[in-house]
DNA sequence: AAGACAAAAGCACGGTCGTACGGAAAATGC
DNA sequence: GCATTTTCCGTACGACCGTGCTTTTGTCTT
């Protein structure tokens, strides 16, 4: 690896911890460079428009999301486990200083058309496939109820999440994250098979 | 009402609108002047600082509030009606150009101390305990089940209307709306007294 | 070790940000 | 209808924004 992708990357690192936390407009090359100990044409140098920034800070943290969310996930057992294996990771991914980056992003450009945006949709859209995906996969195990809507879960898991990420982060309630869990449980409960099936 | 009264009105019925867009650090005291044909420092007189601005656009948005979902919900029958009723005012609210300025504000001020972010966390609290007084009403008229948290179902139903603003306003994805009522109905159904009650 | 190339710094630009002050204009009270 | 207070504009400020251009520094390759 070069020393201008050592670099590059570098400032990424920090761009996401930064873009968590102010979101990705408020992340400023020149708050960026002092904190990176780099000038900021350096840094400037590195991305050629503060657009291109934005994007590769979205790689970027999609990247972390799959290394400490997505594929550890996959690695518990189908169905029902794999559930509560994508809440526990999430949850954790949420809770760290700043919170998701993709939250943040997501409400400063759902009105602000735009290649950001684009990639900001797609991500979005992958992340609720990927609930989906374990959803169907749990029917195919036969611990899900095979007439249960996948999308219906995902946008009701992601309901849990977000409003974990809003409860805890913004009131600070310690009990969102028991909440959470509960609410899980419930949609568990509901997707399970009955005796009668 | 005073002239002054009068246009300081019209600013922030503008900003708030703004604010649905850009949030309230977008909220840019140059823009709104041309938005609202005044002069920049004209309109400044009016906030004499943008935090001040912040504040007052926070405190109209909250009237708003009031007046579209808050106030229109206490009319219907107290219980599962009333439930129904706050979430079709509030998935109209949070459908309007913009969204809802309080999700906006919320994930940019969570992490950034200061008066905005207390205002905010003042107002978040309310519609939480708006909720869960809204579910506690349900109980004590003996339509829901008396073992039921209210503040476990005020963060779910939450839940519920921040996964379709996210859903329906970045993917745009229309069923969104509809697995919103289907999820709270999952919600009223578990809430509700079994006949064994 | 030297020459070729990449990386970083330095500096300058036009723009916009929030804020301040003084004077013109308009609304208000008598 | 005049005097006074309120409202609004013009202009200016220092700071920071994103972005270029030029020069220096550093890193590879041979």
């Amino acid at each position: 690896m070069s020393k201008g992708d050592e670099t590059r990357l570098a400032v990424l690192d920090q761009a996401v911890e930064v873009a968590r936390r102010v979101g990705l407009s408020g992340l400023t090359i020149g708050s960026l460079a002092e904190q990176t100990q780099l000038s900021k044409s350096g840094l400037f140098g590195h991305f050629r428009s503060k657009e291109a920034l934005q994007l590769q800070v979205l790689d970027h943290a999609r990247a972390r999301f799959e290394d400490a969310v997505a594929r550890p996930t996959l690695r518990a057992p189908r169905g029902e486990s794999r559930v509560r294996a994508l809440l526990d990771h999430w949850l954790a991914w949420d809770a760290r200083p700043g919170g998701c980056p993709f939250v943040a992003a997501s409400t400063e450009f759902d009105d602000q058309p735009g290649a950001v945006r684009d990639q900001l949709v797609r991500d979005e859209r992958d992340m609720f496939d990927m609930i989906a995906t374990i959803f169907r996969t749990g029917i195919a195990e036969g611990q899900f109820r095979a007439d249960a809507d996948p999308e219906q879960f995902a946008q009701d898991l992601y309901g849990v999440i977000l409003a974990y990420h809003h409860t805890f982060r913004l009131l600070g309630d310690e009990r969102a994250e028991g909440r959470a869990r509960h609410a899980v449980e419930a949609l568990l409960v509901a997707a399970r098979l009955t005796s009668s099936d």
